[in-house]
DNA sequence: TTGAAATCCATAAAAATCCATGCTATCGTT
DNA sequence: AACGATAGCATGGATTTTTATGGATTTCAA
């Protein structure tokens, strides 16, 4: 599989180890590198975003072209790289949160993994169910001008609250 | 690994000893030559950068292309060559950091080592505390236009204050 | 010969690895 | 259709290895 699809919940133990979803796994292993990278959600929602090794190179490659002298490019630097987290994927498919990432994002004894396409997020079951409740209802009160088939025309609302 | 990612911090001792994270000297590994070079931060904020030998080389071998006689090319490679500092990382991977570093950058018993791609640097907990929640807000604020996807797109904003 | 820096050594905590089990879906055979 | 066998996956626990860190000792140069 190529891209993260779907949402699967499983268990975190006492030392914060959790199983990535076999879905999940096999799309990781395409990578010439093993392992996840799971970087700082830029919004207010309780959540960190996931994807393999190779999407944060080329974030990298693309943060280098920018002008170095450049403040933005030592912001965006900062708070994507910098406060990124490297994870490594143990032999039976599994990787542990960090505990700042669990207090963070609530979770506690559950964590949903959530594909996204190339990418995917960690929730607690209950901000995961909070978010994607309102992600529905927003769905069907705006897909009018949305063309699923073809290439993409959709416009990001200003205001969404 | 090919880059430096992430944050680490780590006790340093009464003679300035820290370690080098693990994930960071894995990348350093990767070098002709051991040891790493530290070298001024061109802002106000207090902090060193710091990167393999060979990234410091490819830094000379631009500085060559400028005119010799362009005064800009001076000033540079006094900046960041004639200023800058090369540590070797002893058998337990650890550096000694020199005694001004850790004035300037306000460094007493921790130093975060933070990776940005092919350099990291090195903060004091308090001030990488606050550099990065500036980061995290000004990214928050400004990646309407980020292209996390494809090719360099990303534009810089004019003011950022 | 004295201070600083490089080596060497020891240890505890954290991280990576290994092993075992139970559950579920799949498959093949009767 | 029923059954058992099989394989993949999630999960719990134990074990081994790595890493960070403190201290001591040696080297070296001023």
């Amino acid at each position: 599989m190529k891209y993260f699809i779907a949402n699967y919940e499983n268990k975190v133990d006492k030392k914060g180890r959790v199983s990535v979803p076999a879905s999940f796994r096999s799309v990781l292993e395409r990578e010439a590198e093993p392992g996840v990278v799971l970087f700082p959600n830029q919004t207010d929602w309780p959540c960190v975003n996931g994807a393999g090794i190779s999407r944060i190179e080329t974030f990298i490659e693309q943060l280098e072209h920018m002008n170095p002298t450049e403040e933005d490019r030592n912001y965006f630097s900062m708070a994507m790289i910098g406060m990124a987290r490297q994870l490594p994927i143990d032999a039976d498919g599994r990787i542990i949160l960090p505990a700042d990432i669990l207090e963070a994002t609530g979770i506690t004894e559950k964590a949903v993994f959530v594909g996204l396409g190339q990418t995917f997020q960690v929730w607690s079951p209950e901000a995961f169910q909070e978010y994607s409740a309102k992600a529905q209802s927003f769905t069907q009160a705006n897909n009018k001008g949305f063309n699923w088939n073809s290439k993409p025309s959709i416009k990001s609302s200003e205001n969404l609250s």
